[in-house]
RNA sequence: GGGGCUGUAGCUCAGCUGGAUAGAGCAUCGGUUUCCUAAACCGGUGGCCGGAGGUUCGAACCCUCUCAGCCCCA
């Protein structure tokens, strides 16, 4: 936000406010350094310490700020010896949905996208403290899945397979066994998130949706993984019929009707251009019907916040799909269902539109097609370059942005790839660490197992150990106004207020952190190369050591934090 | 025909609520290792923020029009 130059941060839309109070700005600048520097400066949230050293007006009416020494010193052991974390969320239920990819075949590299960009945005959700229930729609039933059973029957009976039925390579290895192959696709699906680190507490099938068995052939994917406990009351002997009741719900509620022998959902209610088909006049039913009843379900299993995301082929669904879900809440509401959730107000449903990823190999572009077998596969991707550059690629860029994803690039570029310079940074504290300890800085008696501030695991890091001896060491830094260790305190704290802007918005733009973790890694490469932490030569300088470990050890645990969000390990060697 | 996304350095992209001199990485040119990991650091070159109007103290950002690319629906 501020540059060095304008201290440690600087407000600006004082300007703004001006205009409205019909004040001039630099007037109204002044009158608010003047509370600043009686209010703010006296009474810090924390304890009673003055979190400003200086203020001024600059410019045409900005305030810039800089902060006391006792105010950074304080954070900095805020930082070191609680959880990193914040409460903004607090008490916040949202269910997301994500990937829910059709399992009829690997997932492709958009599926990677939306897999690392929903589990980020859900370790960001709970970071701020809001509770997050992932969830994977299986799409089993219908068209698509009719025809990949028909596909495999013709390639176990060694028949060709019909001519609109997939063509895949990868349905070639059920020739020669008898395994389910939506069950066995949908393993493998799972395998290759799990790589990515991408887990999700519920594969939610579209087929218990409906009572009447889609397949009765295939009967063990009948099994419900569904949390019964989040259900409500879904664990009676007979599964209900949601999709039925839900139907009969909407008619009952005048919200549907029937017209040329169709049912119809009336979605111009709620702002749409027309009215959608739920049941064709051949008493099908739409996929809009089914995911009605879908997101139906999340309601009722007490979910108020949902948020979905959608490939960029799916946008046309964005607006029929809020306004059913929001009618649906509002019949629940009123109808005084049996919701486990409180207020009305804690509706909503954000949906989020992820674009495709463009797979180029040598600047030729591939495109993408499940049926014929020409696609890029997560896994490939995964096996070529790594899990941990796969998730921090596709974590770069804007959700809202395609992807341009050159395989060739991606495979030389290995050692190019950002995520290793953020890796390496994290890398280099340890050896610091490390060295720190051979040269009997950090005293090896005091490593201790019990870390303040963070979840009891067996394998701390040395940087992890050394906490507790590094927290009564004074805060002597030279942090004057423009220096890099100042830079990179004020960076670190910043970690926090990133992650829940992110949160807030709309947009969850997760490429925050990747941004976030680069400029961080670089503060951190800066201040390495501008001075030598370990002297080990008097007392003097063994306190400054000590000092820096303190900053370092704050820098390496937001750096981590930040890379396992994206799903990234955080090596303490390269 | 209707709708969505995008247009910023040679390439790939950031730019947070409209704020101070538009930023990174790669590429390119040149420097830095008796010292904690050179997978690093420092410096140079490179911009009509697609175009035109408008709003205001101020616009890459907001509004209108327009051009180009990608996608969805009919």
């Amino acid at each position: 936000m501020a540059s060095p130059q304008h201290g440690d941060f600087s407000y600006a839309s004082l300007l703004e406010i001006s205009k409205k109070l019909k004040r001039n700005p630099k007037e109204l600048a002044a009158d608010l350094l003047v509370f600043l520097k009686t209010e703010a400066c006296s009474s810090s949230h924390e304890k009673q310490v003055a979190m400003l050293a200086h203020a001024e007006v600059a410019g045409p009416g900005f305030i810039n700020m800089q902060f006391s020494q006792e105010f950074l010193n304080s954070k900095l052991h805020r930082l070191l010896s609680l959880p990193l974390g914040s409460t903004s969320l607090k008490g916040k239920k949202i269910l997301m949905e994500y990937v829910s990819a059709n399992p009829t075949g690997p997932l492709h590299i958009g599926h990677g996208r939306w897999a690392v960009f929903g589990s980020s945005l859900a370790r960001a959700l709970s970071f701020c403290s809001a509770k997050v229930y992932q969830e994977f729609y299986v799409n089993d039933t219908g068209k698509q899945i009719d025809k990949l059973y028909e596909s495999v029957a013709a390639i176990r009976s060694s028949k060709p397979i019909p001519e609109d039925g997939y063509h895949g390579e990868y349905l070639h290895s059920f020739k020669n066994n008898t395994e389910d192959p939506l069950q066995s696709i949908l393993n493998e699906q799972k395998e290759t998130l799990k790589k990515i680190g991408v887990h999700f507490d519920n594969f939610f099938h579209e087929s218990s949706l409906r009572t009447a068995p889609h397949r009765p052939q295939s009967k063990n994917i009948q099994e419900i993984e569904e949390n019964t406990a989040l259900s409500g009351s879904a664990s009676s002997s007979e599964k209900p019929d949601t999709l039925k009741h839900c139907l009969d719900l909407m008619e009952s509620k005048n919200l549907a009707y029937h017209h040329d022998g169709a049912l119809w959902f009336r979605s111009s209610l709620g702002g749409d251009d027309k009215d959608r088909v739920l049941r064709k006049s051949d008493g099908s039913l739409t996929y809009f019907a089914l995911d009605i009843a879908y997101h139906f379900t999340k309601l009722k299993r007490g979910w108020p916040s949902l948020i979905d995301i959608l490939g960029a082929d799916h946008h046309g669904y964005v607006k029929r799909i809020s306004i059913a879900t929001s009618l649906m809440y509002k019949y629940l509401i009123a109808s005084k269902e049996q919701l486990q959730t409180s207020q009305a107000e804690d509706f909503s449903i954000s949906i989020i539109i992820g674009q495709l990823v463009k797979v180029f190999r040598g600047g030729k572009e591939v495109r993408m097609s499940k049926r014929s077998g020409d696609f890029i596969a997560l896994e490939e991707t995964i096996q070529e370059i790594g899990p941990d550059a796969t998730c921090y690629f596709l974590s770069r860029q804007k959700i809202s942005n395609s992807l341009y994803f050159d395989l060739e690039q991606a495979k030389q570029k290995n050692l190019e790839n950002p995520v290793y310079y953020v890796q390496y940074g994290h890398a280099r504290i340890h050896a610091v660490f490390r060295k720190a300890l051979d040269a009997g800085i950090l005293q090896e008696n005091l490593l201790t197992n019990t870390v303040p501030g963070l979840p009891a695991t067996q394998e701390y890091t040395l940087i992890e150990q050394a906490i507790p001896q590094l927290l009564d060491t004074p805060l002597m830094l030279s942090l004057e106004p423009t220096s890099t260790a100042r830079r990179l305190l004020l960076q670190a704290m910043q970690f926090s207020s990133e992650i829940e802007q992110l949160t807030s918005s709309v947009h969850a733009e997760t490429h925050h952190i990747c941004r976030w973790l680069a400029e961080t890694a670089s503060l951190f490469h800066k201040l390495y190369n501008e001075q030598i932490f370990i002297k080990n030569k008097t007392t003097e300088d063994k306190e400054y050591s000590l000092s820096m470990l303190r900053l370092l050890a704050v820098v390496a645990k937001t750096l981590k934090a930040g890379l396992s969000m994206l799903g990234v390990s955080a090596p303490n060697t390269m």
